[in-house]
Formats: C-alpha cells, structure tokens, sequence
DNA sequence: CGCAACCTTGATTCTGATCAATAAAGGTGG
DNA sequence: CCACCTTTATTGATCAGAATCAAGGTTGCG
C-alpha cells in the first residue's frame, strides 16, 4: 500500500475510504480554511498492518488512539472476572474501534484482527486539537459514539429477547446489509468468524450456531458451504425477525 | 426546590449533585476565568420534574436535550419491529439520560420515571457553544458517552453468557453499590421497578426473577419483603458472580 | 502427509419459559 | 376509612429451547 494513497492532498477518495466514519477527518469537505485543512492533515497518522490474529489492542493497555478499519475484519472480545469471555462485535472496513477505552484511559476489550487487515490509527489526543481548532468536529464525535451506544442496546436487545433463530437470522441480514454498502455481494460472502466465535457474539453455543444454520438451508432459505454462505430466501430470514415470536 | 439550591454561583455543591456526571458544568472547577465561567452558567436549564409514570422522552421524539437525573428513578425501553420492548438501563440520581439520541437526532428509546423525579436539562446545542469556549469540555463528553459504551458493553456480557442466578446477583450487587456512593444504605434498599421490569432488564420473565430471590432468601443471602430487600450476605452473592459457572 | 482446529449431527439433560392458580398490595371512589 | 378492583408477586406443574456430552467427519495448515 503506497502513501499515494491516502495523501489527504488527493481530490478523489481512496475507494476503501468511501463508507470511512473518519472520512471526514482524513479527506475534508469544502468550506473549511487553509489553516483547518492543515490541521485535520495532522488527525490521522500512517496506516497499519494487523495480521491475521494479531490484536490491534488488548484489555488493560493504555488507551491512546482510536482504529478506523481500512481493509480486513476484526472481532472485540470482552473479558470478565470468572474468565468467561464474550465476543461483542464484528468491525469491518469504515467502522470504529477503541471507544470504550476512553473513559478509564485504558481499553477495556481485545481486539483481534479475523484475516489480514489495515487500520487507520487517530490519536485520541490529536483529536483534543482538533476539536480546538475545528468545534463543529466534536459534534461529528459525539454521533459517532452515541451510535455505538445504539449499537449496543440493539444488540442487548437482541440477547435479551430473541430465539436462537431470529438472532442468527438478524445476524446475518445485518452482516449481508454491511457487505453490500462496501459494494460487496449482499447475498453472497464468506463468514470471516469461526462458528464459536459467532455463537460467543451471539450468545449461543457453536452446536447451537451450527444446528440453526442447517435448519436454515433445510428451508431453502439459504445455502451453507463451510463459511461460505448464499442468502437464497432473505426475505424468509426477514419474516422470522418480523413476526412476534413465531 | 428553589432556585437558591441550584445557583451556580454558590461556593458549595447541593448535595445531591455530589455523584452528578455533569457537576463539572454546573459547579465548575476552580482554574476557568471569568468569561468562561459565565458561559458555563447557560448550559444547564432549569431542573424539571416528572411525576412517577410520566416519560421524559419517547422513541421517535426529536432529540434537543441530554438529562441528568437530579432526584428519583428512571428506566429507559427499547421498542423492536415487532412490539417487543426490552429495559435497557436504570438510572438514578447523577447519571445520564438520553445519549443514543445524539446520532439520529432523536430519542432511541422511552425514559419513565419509576418515582416522582427532578431532572436537569441539558439542551445539547449549549455543548456545542460550550466546547468552542473550553475545548476540554469535548474530552469530559467524550469520557461520559465512553461509560455508558462500557456499561452497555457489561451488560451484554450479562445476557449473553450468565444464568439468571448470576445475573440477578450482578444486579443486587451494582444497586447496591449505586447506592451507597450516594449515601444510601448498601444492604437495605427498595426496589424502584416490578419484577416484570426488573425480569426485562436481565432478559428473564418475571417468574424467573420472583423465584430466584426466594431462592436466594432460602440460602440466608438476603432478605425480600417485595420491594424492600436487605443483603444478609452480600458475599454470598460475590461469590456467585466471581465463580466460573457453579 | 499428518495433526490440530473446526464443524456437523445425535442423544440426553437442564435451565428457564409457559401455563395456571392463588395471594397480597396499592389505588380509587364511595 | 373501608370495600372493591386492578395490578403485582409468589409458587407449582409442565414444556420447550438450548446446553451439554459425545462421536465422527472435514479442512487446512505446518
């Protein structure tokens, strides 16, 4: 991956960067001053590589930066006391990572790259100066973060009240809904957890994610080669979601 | 409550907004000068009070206001597709009201008062006049809303992976110490919600939730007389949580 | 090629949901 | 203040969904 690339100075949007919610960081819009412009310059530092299984940060360590995907897939796990630890969220390319470590200055998750993946790094204190510099950016911040919250309780919700099925059938059209905004097939991608994994972000055992799978493909409603999964009936998938409690 | 309690200008902080998230705005530090101070002065409206069953604010409404809780009992509930409602918080005196609003620009979720209540407003375009003036108010944002992602984040890692035993200790044990920050009892408190409510927040039925307190008062860990619970061994319960699934 | 990790499927168990009945509490109006 | 009614809580019996235990198969990596 060349700078070229992701010289602010460009007029066109790297392609990657077309879902980015820093995008407005890394590739400002018009209407703001030279002297601004020079700023934002300075938010986003150089690019990184997290291979596969590799993590970006880890439970405990000092909080400094926030991660914007740039390529790849990753996976938050949460620990608790007893050892126990839970998958809390899939983040693929354009998405946010690190908010939680903001409040005790330090991450509270792990966060654990699922393929070969980049990310771009902001330094959380870059960020300060340019909110400083750039008020209405704090703003753009705060929306950001109050759409993880959003995230969060509709996944509370989920946990909390749905069956095996609806959750996997939720799962995956809002996987499906993700992959398609990138450009990517919507009815057609390969699952970039393990069955454990995914059962672990879901609140089911792997035998359980399993199970719920076939009997998804026993309907028609979609097709099961290992992790390579075809949508053949989302609309059925949406009409378990829908419907109170079938 | 007159007003006097809640000038900004007076050298001690009313007592009830010891725990208060937002204390930093209305009873500001020593080491802001003058003009700030005065600006400082315009972010918190008026206190409003709401009467026991009356709602804040609804799913839907548009969102102008953050609130801080000053006095009583709130839930908030979040409505899915199809008609099923899930509790996603409990919030009492000092906490915060209203953050998943922010991104859409309206309120994601209904906030009940469960008892007569006072909150304080805080009407959101003030923030925004307030982080140009002091940028480092940005960062004690940032921090707020990075909470309430680490409490949710808790939470998920409830219902995902604890028995109702656990979860329903989990919850004793963090009232409990809610509580007592305030100045409260630790181990003699009353139950603000109905089990239903109570049963919807841990993602149990209320039947669930009745059994395993009787439960627990079998073991001698504490003592229910409806709402009024007393902690006999609130150690028990620790150990409860603390353990690796019994 | 061989081993380890991952996935599928079956049998059984267990936790919590559901259905049901009763009791107790709290609010309302006379 | 009391009687009534509605809401809320407790407890029991039964049921269902998912967990657990177990075995066998597949993949892919070293």
């Amino acid at each position: 991956m060349t700078n070229i690339i992701h010289q602010h100075t460009e007029c066109t949007v790297p392609r990657m960067c077309g879902n980015c919610v820093l995008q407005l960081l890394c590739h400002p819009q018009p209407g703001l001053d030279a002297e601004q412009l020079a700023d934002l310059d300075k938010v986003i530092q150089e690019t990184r590589p997290v291979k596969k299984g590799q993590s970006l940060f880890r439970t405990g360590e000092r909080f400094q930066s926030l991660f914007a995907v740039r390529t790849g897939f990753f996976k938050t796990t949460l620990a608790n006391s007893d050892g126990r630890d839970q998958v809390t969220g899939f983040f693929m390319s354009g998405e946010l990572l690190g908010l939680e470590g903001i409040d005790a200055g330090q991450y509270r998750s792990d966060a654990v790259a699922l393929e070969d993946s980049e990310v771009c790094e902001l330094p959380f204190a870059n960020l300060e100066g340019i909110v400083a510099e750039v008020p209405s950016m704090a703003t753009y911040f705060y929306k950001l973060m109050s759409r993880e919250i959003v995230r969060d309780q509709n996944l509370m919700m989920m946990l909390g009240n749905m069956r095996a099925e609806e959750r996997l059938a939720v799962f995956l059209l809002n996987l499906s809904q993700r992959l398609q905004l990138r450009g990517f097939s919507a009815n057609d991608f390969i699952l970039r957890m393990s069955r454990e994994e995914l059962g672990s972000y879901l609140g089911l055992k792997l035998e359980t994610v399993s199970r719920t799978l076939s009997r998804f493909q026993q309907e028609g409603w979609l097709k099961v080669e290992h992790k390579h999964i075809r949508l053949l009936q989302p609309e059925s998938l949406q009409a378990l979601v829908s419907q109170p409690a079938a």
